[in-house]
RNA sequence: GUUUGCGUAGCUCAGCAGGAUAGAGCGUCCGCCUCCUAAGCGGAAGGCCAGCGGUUCGAAUCCGCUCGCGAACACCA
């Protein structure tokens, strides 16, 4: 039901402006008492030549509009007001939402094309931080948002894993690996050995030497570099899928930057063919001069490929294994320049498809007044920060727990605690427009109160014990019409509006590839049934009647917030 | 230096294909648990929307300049 095209149509025809341009003039009113549509009449003055206010009494009173289902409108100043009728609207947003369950706000614009998300791509063998906590939650968003709306995803984890400190890492390990401490803790023990590299570097050259050789027989496939190599990857992808099991998510495909180093011969080739090389001190370049964008360099002066090279050959390998309608990069911001370039370079040599990959940046995790550096070790890694958000969690469901005399076992609260500490850690994440940076605190990460997940939550699981006490007493919410239309209070009003709205927040958060404008609708709809349940009693009201119709409400906010939650990577709990 | 992003309440942020009194959350102050979970709700205080100029009937929103902060800028990724 799309009640602004029904609209802009109608006033197309009294206005004589074209439809659409009527529908871009349509906004909604700051208050509620102004309406729900409003048509701002500034525009038509100049070619009617008639002030404002008396072009929108005209309006108003024109009998055509009266054809319009459900809707009045009324003048108010320079503006007509369209007011929808509350019964008509509860009714119809309330039955959809029952109908979809918490699978509302899906669509299919999607079907039938598919979407590569590429996020998270951490490297191999490093501590896992609250850095790549951004990609990774933005990145699982982006995917559950694609694929509510019907495409077709296909999560892919672009592993760091290939590049010099491999060679380094194998000349480390060789030197002062300890193998039980690596099998104990794999990333501690390779960070370990890591720093130490740097250190002892600085005192033996000859270091460096035997990193850029193992390297070397890296590359060629040497056998036993190849093994260690392979051994770190895969102890690392362990260490790795347990955190993202943690958070709930999974990819389809790990092929890292060493899978597309092989190709990226080719590439070079590709582009030499298309006499798209230029030579400019001692590397081999693509001029994206006309693109306003600087060189991209293809070979290094040495002939070796770099990481623009790789990009390249993989996203060659994505069309042509998943022919994308859509290639979206969950990198961070400062690598903005790159993509243009590797875009740039893709166009360059004749491939449309370029257009359709799009990077999507997002801001910095940093302290207050420090740098984030994994080689200073000032970082703060994901794993502590969910058990210290968990733990936290704990403590205030066990002090509530008692304070209200809840039955609660011990696996009961750590299950909660669980979903509610690391939801709280995600939503900081998804809350503001992804681009802007994210000053670390422990205090605001352990917020509960507020815009949090755990508000969101709890509301959540307020409404769900509401429903189990309802089922207790013989009562279901109602899904008759009639019955649901009597829900027309303000209060109640403001929250079927919202829920109304929510699809369209999925469509946008998509379109812009932002979840915050999700997070933003779902923390709206919360507030404004808290103020409801806060002033009117849903299994104390007055008549049978009402209490079924406040139940549907409630079930349809449940909904909807797990639908939402569920849309940020966030699950939702029954009781807390 | 070049390119680029940002500057809105004490703090963290919305709003920015121009429109009706600039909104949330946190923090502060004051209230609300004999009734569905107070991780909740209500109220108060708090703003020359960085500054200046321009376009417009109308600008936090668009354009230009200035100031302040950050990022990127070739053989790392």
């Amino acid at each position: 039901m799309d009640y602004k095209s029904e609209i802009a149509a109608k006033l197309a025809e009294i206005t004589g402006l074209e439809s659409e341009q009527v529908y871009k003039l349509i906004e909604i009113p700051p208050q509620v008492e102004m309406g729900d549509f409003a048509f701002p009449c500034f525009t038509l003055a100049k070619t009617l030549r008639k002030a404002p206010p008396m072009i929108a009494a005209d309006i108003a009173g024109d009998e055509r509009l009266a054809s319009l289902d459900a809707l009045t409108a009324k003048n108010v100043g320079p503006y007509v007001n369209f007011f929808i009728d509350r019964s008509y609207y509860a009714v119809n947003t309330i039955d959809s939402i029952l109908k979809a369950g918490d699978d509302y706000g899906f669509d299919n614009e999607g079907e039938g094309k598919n979407v590569i998300v590429e996020y998270s791509s951490p490297n191999i063998a490093k501590p896992f931080h609250v850095g790549h906590a951004f990609t990774t939650i933005i990145g699982n968003s982006l995917a559950k948002i694609y694929t509510k709306l019907g495409y077709n995803v296909i999560r892919m984890n672009h592993l760091g894993d290939y590049g010099t400190q491999f060679g380094k890492l194998i000349t480390a390990y060789r030197l002062w690996g300890d193998e039980n401490a690596l099998n104990e803790d794999p990333i501690t023990e390779l960070l370990r050995i890591y720093v130490k590299f740097h250190e002892e570097e600085k005192k033996d050259p000859s270091l460096t030497d035997s990193a850029r050789e193992n390297f070397k027989k890296l590359e060629d496939g040497c056998e036993e570099e190849v093994a260690l190599w392979k051994k770190f990857r895969d102890m690392s992808l362990v260490v790795f899928d347990k955190l993202y099991k943690r958070m709930g998510m999974e990819f389809d495909n790990y092929n890292g930057e060493s899978y597309y180093a092989k190709m990226a011969d080719d590439v070079a080739n590709m582009l030499k063919e298309k006499g798209l090389l230029v030579e400019s001190e001692g590397a081999q370049v693509v001029d994206l001069e006309e693109y306003g964008v600087p060189p991209c360099i293809i070979l290094k002066s040495d002939g070796t490929t770099i990481y623009a090279t790789r990009d390249i050959a993989a996203i060659l390998y994505r069309h042509e294994t998943y022919n994308f309608d859509k290639n979206i990069y969950v990198v961070g911001t400062p690598q903005a320049l790159h993509f243009k370039q590797v875009f740039s370079v893709m166009k360059k040599a004749g491939f449309d498809y370029a257009d359709n990959c799009v990077h999507v940046g997002f801001g910095l995790v940093k302290f207050k007044n420090m740098k984030f550096s994994t080689r200073d070790g000032n970082i703060v890694l994901l794993e502590d920060l969910l058990n210290e958000a968990v733990a936290k969690t704990r403590e205030v469901i066990e002090e509530n727990s008692k304070a209200r005399g809840q039955d609660m076992t011990a696996e009961q609260i750590d299950e909660i605690a669980e979903k509610v500490g690391i939801g709280a850690v995600i939503y900081t994440y998804v809350k503001s427009g992804r681009e802007r940076d994210i000053v670390f605190s422990w205090e605001e990460m352990l917020d509960f109160e507020g815009d949090t997940a755990p508000y969101l939550m709890y509301t959540y699981a307020r409404i769900k014990s509401i429903l189990r006490k309802a089922a207790e007493q013989g009562l279901a919410p109602a899904s008759e019409e009639d019955k649901i239309s009597i829900l027309t209070s303000d209060e109640e009003y403001n929250v079927i509006r919202t829920l109304a709205d929510f699809p369209d927040a999925v469509k946008k958060a998509a379109a812009s590839n932002e979840p915050f404008m999700i997070s933003r609708q779902i923390a709206l709809i919360a507030r404004n049934f808290n103020r409801f349940y806060n002033n009117s009693s849903i299994l104390n009201a007055d008549s049978e009647e009402q209490k079924v119709a406040r139940l549907a409400l409630c079930e349809a906010v449940a909904d909807t917030l797990k639908s939402g939650l569920d849309l940020l990577g966030i699950g939702v709990v029954e009781r807390m």
